[in-house]
DNA sequence: CCAAAGATCGTG
DNA sequence: ACGATCTTTGGG
């Protein structure tokens, strides 16, 4: 498999903020998709959905996820070989009241952004958001690079059952916002 | 047209 | 381990 821009580009994203309709987070762990030579990934196929990630880098993707959940990636391109990296889960700097309006008051401070649907729910992300350019400072976007590069580590993808054992999930070593490992119950 | 599979999450 | 919930996708 080809198409390792995509890794770099997933590991850059840690510790970086993200910031949707008045919540801030600092990104914690993500995932890479790594387009038309992935087998994950949603642009293996070209179809109406995956459109978006043959487009322009640093759009935001996004699709619903089980008919009920919402996840966020940013399209990095290059576009022929549309890559995205999947924002998974963050740690809430800004905007932490709002984000417990949407994620509900009994739900702990790590746990408001800790997995990627939790994620989307707790910036008020909707499909509206999609196609959103994330470096000009929209509804939803991409803040500066962390200054200092986390400590990262690397594991298999969650929930794919396609690649399963390829190692493109990506966090920031030991933080408690890290949502847990579940391996496809469809993966051989 | 229909069936099945989801880049999930909370509960038990 | 299971169910909620519904859009997208691929096969016939």
């Amino acid at each position: 498999m080809t198409g390792h821009e995509v890794v770099d580009h997933a590991r850059s994203l840690l510790g970086r903020s993200f910031r949707g309709h008045g919540v801030t987070l600092r990104i914690t762990e993500v995932e890479a998709y790594g387009g038309v030579n992935d087998p994950a990934s949603h642009a293996f196929s070209r179809t109406a959905r995956s459109e978006i990630m043959y487009g322009e880098p640093w759009r935001l993707y996004v699709y619903r996820s089980y008919g009920m959940h919402l996840c966020l990636n940013v399209v990095t391109g290059p576009t022929e070989q549309a890559a995205a990296v999947l924002v998974r889960s963050g740690e809430v700097l800004e905007g932490r009241e709002l984000a417990r309006l949407r994620r509900g008051p009994t739900v702990a401070d790590a746990n408001l952004a800790r997995g990627p649907g939790n994620l989307a729910r707790s910036l008020g992300a909707t499909m509206d958001d999609l196609g959103t350019y994330l470096l000009d400072g929209e509804a939803v976007w991409l803040g500066p690079a962390a200054a200092t590069a986390p400590d990262i580590t690397a594991g298999p993808r969650v929930g794919v059952s396609k690649a399963a054992d390829v190692p493109w999930r990506f966090w920031i070593t030991g933080d408690p916002t890290v949502s847990a490992y579940r391996r496809s119950p469809r993966a051989p």
